[in-house]
DNA sequence: TTGCTAATGTTATAATATTGCAAATTCCAC
DNA sequence: GTGGAATTTGCAATATTATAACATTAGCAA
């Protein structure tokens, strides 16, 4: 299995979001955009797990944190990260995930667990071409795609198979 | 060009929704499902254009119909149609839009034009074939596909080529 | 300092979708 | 046809997701 199948196997998980906030970090001071507290951390929360969170989950704790927010607080970080290319929003789920892949020039594919509910991004340049060769079959120019699969992931698979 | 594109040139529309609402009936009595009134009306009206219509735009047209409509009423009709693959829902737009392919099993890819608002649905096995190949990579049993594509449709981009 | 821009706070509201329960209709066996 | 089950609809309330509009503040440079 690549590596890249992290969210469906035990894995020091604070690492992932440690190395998230660095490569974060980076890729603002790259763009000379500022990566205020508030944004960064949504983005903490963001990469919580890698399950997709909805703007009212991260809303809910930013309360909780003492931080008095309303929706705009955090649809303008989410509005921001995604610009920079450090969430994707899941259209099928109306949530966020961070992005496993930052700062590198990809179309995301994602494989949405509907039992664990995780996310695994990949980045299958196969599939954006095979969209991009449909498109132009109807001289249509994409600009942007969506593409998400829900389905099973190999872990609840393996957990319902002896029953 | 493929006839498939339909909605990018002009063509008799009424014809469209005759032959859809036609179809629906047929597929509707093979499955041993009431195409009620409502249901049928809410299938016209999601077939008014190529337009993805969302719904609360049906449920507008409803009352002006006379029909004290309640969301639930639209609702309910969209999910029966889409449980018999009638319409589908666009994921990117909260919006709804008449399946071009019924009564066939096929997965759906669609292409949005930002400018003028229509989709094409387009049956892209090359693409489908492609995600489950992405999918069984990782071990990962499909069972549901998003796939919308935005961009700019042949006719406006010819529109606007002339700037 | 002053003035500009980006970012945030705040209030209100828009847009989309669901729950739960009661009433009506339709279907089907008898 | 009639009774009873199942499906469909009506209806009120509410949940969830997202944005508009405008005031305030922080960061930064001349
Ligand atoms: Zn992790
Ligand atoms: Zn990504
Ligand atoms: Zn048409
Ligand atoms: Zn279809």
């Amino acid at each position: 299995m690549s590596p890249s199948a992290l969210p469906y196997r035990p894995h020091n998980h604070d690492a992932c979001v440690a190395q998230a906030l660095t490569e974060a970090r980076t890729i603002c001071q790259q763009h000379n955009a500022r990566l205020t507290p508030t944004r960064e951390r949504v983005l903490e929360l963001i990469w919580q797990s890698h399950k997709p969170l909805g703007a009212y989950d991260v809303l809910a704790v930013l309360a909780a944190d003492g931080h008095n927010a309303a929706p705009p607080t955090v649809y303008r970080a989410l509005d921001f990260l995604q610009q920079h290319g450090l969430v994707h929003r899941i259209a099928s789920l109306n949530a966020f995930v961070g992005c496993t892949h930052p700062g590198k020039n990809h179309q995301g594919l994602f494989l949405i667990c509907r039992c664990c509910g995780n996310v695994l991004e990949l980045t299958a340049p196969g599939v954006s071409d095979a969209v991009k060769n449909a498109a132009a079959d109807e001289a249509f120019q994409p600009d942007n795609m969506t593409i998400e699969v829900s389905g099973t992931c190999p872990g609840c698979a393996s957990d319902t198979a002896h029953d």
